[in-house]
DNA sequence: CAATTCACGC
DNA sequence: GACGTACGTGAATTGT
């Protein structure tokens, strides 16, 4: 079998890639979209060219030899874009990693590599195949040597053969040079001759075969223009042909034997794709085979499998791991229990563990420090199992995510990758993922839940002390471990849910969807997928010809706020959005809510303590933070959330305005920390200040308008987005957010120290020190940077409104435990908490509830909160 | 199974 | 002046 090689013109490509991809930015802020294209096209090379050898060469430095003949070569070039410059060390790595030689040379360029290696491979008459974006390397094609050129994006490539370049050139590859030579090229700036172009350059290199001929027969070139230029330019000609020819003997030091190529190996390049995010392509080159072979290769760790526990396998400071599939821990199965400690590492099978004695006292003991990996879920698993956890000290989940909230991968292999301990798998790679997860034999199992707890044995005081450094150890052990087991309690409670209510609207919701289709098929002359705005934009737009509002990548845009603006136009508009409204009700809301009702008529929502960007909490299966309130037809859905016992009543209290008392007390505002104290109508007053009106002349129209910048000022909107929420143009938006800040010198004060202040240190911070990087706050890219500072301004302002109400649950668990009431948290829904409780604890409860939100840290502003109680969660308001 | 569109909450 | 515009979760459709 002959050898192949494939010679990669590294810049070429990286360009290539660099301008044919969005510009990425990883989670760390870092471009990577001409490494990610540069991947793919490598993946592609792989796979179908089976190489035998490789090299990929890079240009070397700013000068060549080829200045020397020419100063201007490549002159008047745009100098490359530091967004990808920055890119080229990630690309040797990635290389590194795949295990291809990658080689430049001072004085050099990548053509003239490759064009010498192209040489060599040729005279032992291997296959070799050339890739890159440049023409000029087609003059190496020859019998031997076929040159593929990217077309448009990246991975599309055009393969040059002689008789393929002949048909398409209209001339011999041996020509290209004195094709080159005659046309010149204005990206490198070499100038050829004057007015002679691709056409008249084909013409003569056909009558004449070479430059030299064209020269020494001139008198017979035909045109007398044509025959002057080139006289005038023969110096040009010949230097130009000089300096596109590709030098094939170029010293270099590395021989055909040091270019060899024998594969990568799966755990390398897996790790470095993780490190970069680039999850899609982990699946392209993972395969089941790699993943055995990895773990095979694995250093050893030694394991004990328990079938018993026994005092010498605990120990009071240890690293616990109860290992699930999947995850909802409120259902999942417990699989086994990884203990590592300094006396070794054990695997406590789950169903020796629940039943040891042994191990519940010492997981239920205090003095027995644990470090784990989500204490919440730890917690709740094992609560599940009749063992209620104390002693937890560290909780790797919670440290990742404060000390690095944008990295979207907190889990113990991720983390642990990033640290820079690559021995250990990914779940997905043990476990498989979708369908095809699967619990592995107990060997394998075993040894990854082993390696997990062995991993927080190992960066548990790393972490700490990054979490002591960031002086973000308050934040994470008095307010985010402390909630992370509230909030596992109050998952574990769950809420109850009346059932037959439910399944009732949901026969009622039946009834007028069916009727409402019925009607709006009528309307529209056909039956059609109602759900499916690919069919309904064509019926309204087309068919009834209704005018197009706004438009989506694949057709009409038929969302809300355009049928809204089409309300009069026809009868069916009306229709469709109650429809809409009520299809939603009913698909997410009653049937959604009924698929996670347990057998006993609770629901299990998981919140997400390490998910949002701002230090707000998220929940998940089911969302009961977006239970609908707003229109009366959606908040009776809030009917059917019940107290689980009888007699007791759901208890709601929320904080009124929190982020724009925020707000007042971080900017130190002075006529906002007025406006509170006083406890004006906050956007009225906003009204009053805005628009120079006295409060008796704010119409509903001005109030309407100051809420909506007090809107876009908590959540940080751009002038676009405020302009879109009340419907007016950019230009009045801009003014809008100008009177405001001048009514408000503080925040406007406030919103340029923040940004000044994060540009300085790449993040910004909360009242309680919670961090957000922002990386793009320096880019050079519009977008990116009004988005940084915009998120900037709002971050501490919605992240410090979010702290508060954490520790505000905090001290309201500490005080209920206290005055020993029955009453308790049910949920968080970001300004509110609801909780439940017998009928005699109400009064008390109005009174505590309030005094701890109210109290709970100390601002230049009140905090003031509304309660209400009910029998449902919808009649507490 | 992933991407797209839409809609709900704060 | 263009760019594509608060953060989340989830459902349905559609194309792979």
């Amino acid at each position: 079998m002959t050898n192949k090689l494939v010679l990669i013109d590294g810049n070429s490509i990286a360009y290539r890639a660099f301008f044919a991809l969005p510009l990425l930015n990883n989670d760390k802020g870092v471009h990577t979209n001409a490494v990610y294209g540069f991947t793919t096209m490598l993946l592609k090379i792989l796979e179908e060219e089976n190489p035998t050898h490789m090299l990929v060469a890079f240009d070397a430095g700013k000068t060549t030899f080829r200045h020397k003949t020419y100063e201007e070569y490549k002159g008047g070039r745009q100098k490359t874009p530091p967004e990808l410059s920055e890119q080229f060390s990630l690309l040797r790595e990635l290389l590194d990693n795949f295990q291809i030689k990658h080689y430049e040379l001072n004085q050099y360029e990548a053509d003239d590599i490759i064009g010498t290696f192209a040489k060599r491979g040729e005279e032992e008459k291997w296959e070799v195949k050339v890739i890159s974006g440049d023409r000029d390397l087609l003059q190496l094609v020859s019998d031997q040597v076929s040159v593929a050129l990217t077309k448009k994006g990246i991975t599309n490539v055009e393969t040059y053969t002689p008789s393929y370049l002949e048909e398409k050139m209209e001339v011999r590859a041996d020509q290209i040079i004195d094709l080159k030579a005659l046309m010149g090229d204005s990206s490198d700036n070499i100038p050829g001759v004057p007015g002679v172009g691709e056409k008249t350059a084909v013409k003569l290199l056909k009558q004449f075969e070479t430059l030299s001929n064209v020269y020494e027969g001139l008198e017979e070139v035909s045109g007398k223009k044509l025959k002057e230029k080139l006289e005038s330019n023969k110096e040009n000609a010949f230097m130009s042909k000089q300096l596109v020819t590709i030098n094939v003997d170029t010293p270099v030091e590395i021989g055909l034997e040091d270019v060899t190529y024998t594969g990568y190996e799966y755990q390398k390049v897996s790790a470095f794709f993780r490190d970069l995010g680039f999850q899609s392509l982990i699946s392209r080159i993972g395969g089941e085979e790699e993943a055995e072979k990895v773990q095979e290769s694995l250093p050893e760790l030694k394991v004990t499998v328990l079938d018993e526990v026994k005092e010498e396998h605990l120990s009071s400071s240890t690293a616990l791991v109860v290992e699930m599939l999947g995850d909802n821990y409120h259902t999942a199965n417990i699989e086994g229990i990884g203990l590592v400690h300094e006396k070794g590492a054990y695997f406590i099978p789950a169903d020796v563990a629940v039943e040891s004695e042994l191990f519940k006292d010492w997981a239920e003991n205090s003095q027995n420090k644990k470090a784990v990996f989500d204490a919440k879920k730890t917690s709740v698993a094992l609560t599940r199992h009749g063992i209620e956890i104390r002693g937890i000290d560290f909780d790797m989940l919670l440290a990742s995510y404060l000390t690095n909230p944008s990295e979207n991968h907190h889990d113990i292999p991720s983390i642990s990758h990033r640290m820079g301990y690559k021995e250990i798998q990914f779940d997905e790679e043990v476990y498989g993922k979708g369908a095809k997860m699967k619990v592995p034999e107990i060997s394998s199992l075993s040894s990854h839940v082993a390696r997990k707890a062995n991993m927080l044995f190992e960066l548990k005081s790393v972490m700490e002390e990054q979490l002591q450094s960031n002086e973000q150890w308050e934040l994470y052990d008095e307010l985010e471990m402390p909630l992370a087991l509230i909030l596992g309690e109050m998952e574990h409670t769950g809420v109850k849910v009346d059932v037959d209510r439910l399944k009732e609207m949901g026969a009622e919701l039946e009834e007028r969807l069916n009727q409402l289709e019925a009607e709006i098929h009528d309307l529209a002359g056909e039956t059609f997928n109602l759900n499916s705005p690919k069919q309904l934009g064509p019926i309204l737009f087309e068919k009834l010809e209704l005018p197009v509002i706004k438009k989506t990548k694949t057709g009409y845009s038929t969302s809300a706020d355009v049928l809204e603006q089409l309300s009069d136009q026809h009868e069916i508009i009306p229709k469709l959005l109650l429809y809409r409204q009520l299809g939603k009700l009913k698909s997410t809301y009653i049937e959604g809510l009924l698929k996670v009702v347990h057998d006993d008529a609770m629901i299990h929502t998981r919140f997400n303590q390490a998910l949002t960007q701002t230090g707000r909490l998220s929940s998940t299966e089911p969302n009961l933070q977006n239970i609908p309130i707003r229109l009366e037809e959606g908040k009776k859905i809030r009917q059917a959330f019940i107290p689980s016992k009888e007699g007791w009543y759901i208890f709601a209290a929320d904080y009124s305005q929190i982020e724009l008392r925020v707000l007042a007390h971080i900017a130190e505002d002075e006529k906002l920390i007025k406006a509170f104290n006083d406890n004006e109508d906050i956007h009225t007053q906003t009204a009053m200040d805005v628009f120079h009106v006295d409060k008796d002349d704010v119409t509903d129209q001005m109030r309407r308008q100051a809420k909506a910048v007090n809107f876009g000022i908590v959540y940080g909107i751009s002038e676009y987005g405020l302009s879109q929420s009340l419907g007016i143009s950019r230009k009045e938006a801009k003014q809008f957010i100008e009177r405001y800040l001048d009514s408000y010198p503080g925040v406007k004060n406030y919103m340029d120290e923040i940004v000044l202040d994060a540009k300085q240190k790449g993040y910004v911070t909360t009242l309680m020190n919670r961090r957000r990087y922002l990386p793009d706050i320096t880019s050079r890219n519009f977008n990116s940077r009004s988005f940084a500072e915009r998120t900037a301004m709002n971050t501490p302002i919605q992240g410090s409104a979010a702290d508060i109400i954490k520790k505000a649950m905090v001290d309201l668990h500490h005080r209920l435990e206290e005055e020993q009431l029955k009453a308790t948290l049910l949920l968080q829904v970001h300004d509110e908490l609801i909780l439940e409780a017998p009928e005699e604890e109400l009064g008390k409860l109005e009174e505590i509830v309030s005094e701890v939100m109210q109290n709970t840290v100390d601002l230049d502003v009140p905090l003031l909160v509304d309660s209400a109680k009910g029998t449902t969660w919808y009649d507490a308001k």
